[in-house]
DNA sequence: TATAAATATCTAAATATAACGATATACGGA
DNA sequence: TCCGTATATCGTTATATTTAGATATTTATA
């Protein structure tokens, strides 16, 4: 059992930055609140962000590194998922922080 | 009310993706950490987290900047602390994500 | 008022990230 | 096998972020 307040290690703390760095994009933002409740096509989150394939695939694979997205290939396509539950927590709470605004 | 999986537009994606820029910085996580449980001066925070003083202050003001953290002047001191609790919320889920690895 | 401590700000250099075009790979169907 | 679609990767340039040193501001105290 971790203590609510301990300091997590350096090793951590630069893992922790780089998940968040991940998600610290508004085209990345967009693309997991699509994935929140379904899985998609690259093709398909390309066409609905407006933005070039190879860009969303670019995005995609950045946050699949993290571990923050499981690929599922299907003939041609490439369909992504949001499987972690944290990404979900940490939607939550933008959605809470600016649902105000 | 507006719908869990209601797609944000594109200024607040971008105001998102700037808070958590905030967060995704190594330093600037440590310093959460430590302030997750107590107000803390500049100087108290660069010390703990061996740093310039004027290295934590910029972490600091950029946090401040995006609303996640208050300010309260004492005499020489200032005091730092998180004043959103999406924040608190954020950190909870690293701590979830890293306590096992 | 002069000095020291604490904090904040500015600028330049180093580094990292993003965007874009070009190209490559993988797969299905003719 | 050849072609078209879908996706992925590479290399370059543009842009943003981080760091560090120098300096400024604010406050307390001698």
């Amino acid at each position: 059992m971790i203590s609510q307040f301990a300091l997590p290690n350096d090793r951590l703390l630069g893992q922790a930055a780089e998940c968040l760095r991940a998600l610290a994009h508004p085209m990345r933002l967009k693309i997991l609140f699509l994935l929140e409740s379904n899985r998609w096509t690259v093709g398909e989150l390309a066409k609905t962000c407006s933005i070039r394939s190879h860009v969303a695939s670019e995005h995609l694979r950045l946050m699949q590194r993290c571990g923050m997205l499981s690929v599922e290939k299907e003939g041609q396509k490439t369909y992504y998922q949001i499987c972690e539950s944290q990404v979900h927590a940490i939607l939550a709470c933008m959605r809470e922080k600016f649902s105000q605004s």
